[in-house]
DNA sequence: ATGAAAGCGCTAACAC
DNA sequence: GTGTTAGCGCTTTCAT
């Protein structure tokens, strides 16, 4: 039979120690002013009755939560994952723990998410990219806690932000592939709408064309966000049937370009000879498949890290400037 | 100037209405007992308010937290994130959050963070795999609360599971390729000790090859847990050197055994002709490479959601039942 | 259908 | 270095 009996409070080790609940308290918290003696034996006792310390009255009591609310739009997406190992790492050293959210590359599911995350009363909340539903972006603004909008630069920031310009960022890659001497230049992203920054990506492909002065107009929708090998693998497919003469191809994703590889392969044709590739956000699998791939470090993890450091510099009451992160063009043989 | 006013309670709320704060918190209790027309009221007036339902104060009195507590050793694994989402998915229908952690692939560190999980209150907490330290596992037997170990069938289950045999598993992938008629197998794997599920699967290739009766000495340790791409490619690299003769191998992951097919690849070794190879997790990327690569399905997702069922069941007083799942050999081109 | 009183477990604020 | 008092914002319990 188990034994179900109330698990101890601190009034209860204050009564087994013949100490008072606030002896116990300070006990627990490091920096505080309790004999040495006093703590070892309370820390003892606490763990023989098998006290577990509740921040939930904690929380309550002092106002605060040591939660960092995080919303990313999906879990199973490496660049996302490395954002939030950054996160986690650097604010894991001031004991604050990391409350996560999916969005499903939905702002309406983000929203709902928003609302329910701010009900813990985390300290801040981390977002991902620039767009939101009115009633959020109204939420964020109300709310007495540091907001930082991450993997982008949103036109009218809520309140902080560590991230980049998509746009310029596919820049890059364009005018890789053009100074190679390609002309014909086709991109494979998700469709219209729902994934923010992959839509970023395709316009900033569009208007680095048009800067070229190059047809924009190969265009392939593979699906909707987030775009997968497989669908990169079938876009490409409809790529060569539509557009057989394209010289380069700019994924929006490392996964698209790595399913778009893969259909050359199948199909004899051969990369970059015929097609050059590029994709985007440095995933490991770029770095190890053949040929390796061509693509752009987005700085995940540094996006979490930084993220982190704004947080605790903020709320350390520091100067906290947002941070523009600079991805990198990384030419693999994809493209060489 | 910033407006920095305290956020409004239940208790302004009530002021504003007319009501006792008590009316307001049956408001926001969906099943609760208030004219349809004061609820509407007073979310309204929440809502103009800019307030915000305090979970905190809310877990505290009700002495419980809506929190399901997960500890994975890495958020940068599409296993595991896979289980995490299913997880989260099955109980958001219930209104309950995840608060996750990562090990890390370290007992040790698993520890810590048990610790720091319990103090949330969770109403169940979920752990990876069968091992702990002595006092992680003595935390997780004192605390009230369902614990579930997954991913692994435990020998002595500390409460519940949803899992399956590692080495049970790995049997299937070399009983497949004797089948086949290899009998110079290999495995590459991560050094032994820190992956509890990776030594299995190494334990459970050593007794297959053994019941067949064939020698298993040829084992490759690719480093440490988790092994990536690149560190299947350089194991792949050395197991060429050290045992040409191998006819098939079992790698401890997709990604291990993705790494070791690209290294084929760049040596222009032929596979499955001359090497048969066979990975687990059916991970993405075995569906879209070239070859198409033989694995094992473990039904991570599946995993996540059984368990998240396991937990409500237990939680609503109902029989609950451990959970053993059958992982399935899939064939691909890698080894026919 | 609504209200009044009490208290969840902890710690801020003050006292000594 | 330690104790006392009060109260964080909600909900349980009991009353009407």
């Amino acid at each position: 039979m188990s034994n179900i009996r109330k698990p101890p409070t601190m009034a209860d080790i204050a009564r087994v120690m013949g100490v008072s609940p606030m002896t116990v308290s300070r006990a627990f918290k490091a920096d505080s002013l309790v004999s040495a003696d006093t703590r070892e034996a309370i820390l003892k006792a606490a763990e023989d009755l098998g006290y577990v310390f509740d921040s939930t009255a904690s929380n309550l009591r002092s106002q605060k939560s040591d939660f960092v609310a995080v919303t990313i739009p999906s879990i199973n997406n490496a660049n996302f994952a490395d954002t939030v190992g950054g996160l986690t790492d650097t604010l894991a050293a001031r004991n604050m723990q990391i409350l996560l959210g999916y969005t499903n590359y939905n702002i309406e599911e983000e929203e709902r998410l928003i609302e329910q995350l701010l009900r813990r009363k985390p300290q801040a909340i981390v977002v991902t990219g620039g767009r939101h539903t009115p009633r959020a972006r109204r939420l964020l603004e109300t709310v007495n806690i540091p907001v930082i909008e991450t993997w982008d630069i949103p036109g009218e920031p809520i309140d902080h932000y560590v991230g980049f310009s998509n746009a310029d960022a596919v820049r890059q890659m364009v005018d890789h592939f053009v100074g190679a001497g390609h002309r014909r230049i086709a991109f494979i992203g998700g469709d219209v709408g729902r994934d923010t920054r992959g839509s970023e990506r395709r316009l900033g492909f569009i208007a680095a064309m048009q800067a070229h002065g190059l047809d924009a107009s190969r265009l392939i929708a593979a699906g909707a966000p987030p775009i997968s090998m497989r669908e990169g693998a079938n876009a490409m497919a409809r790529l060569i049937e539509n557009y057989p003469d394209t010289e380069a191809i700019v994924c929006v994703s490392d996964l698209a370009a790595y399913g778009a590889l893969t259909e050359c392969r199948r199909l004899g044709v051969a990369v970059p000879e015929r097609f050059a590739i590029g994709g985007f956000g440095n995933y490991e699998i770029g770095e190890v498949c053949v040929p390796t791939l061509t693509t752009i470090n987005a700085f995940a993890r540094e996006i979490g890290e930084k993220t982190a450091r704004l947080i605790l510099d903020i709320l350390d009451n520091q100067a906290a400037e947002n941070v523009r992160i600079s991805p990198e063009l990384i030419v693999r043989d994809s493209s060489r």
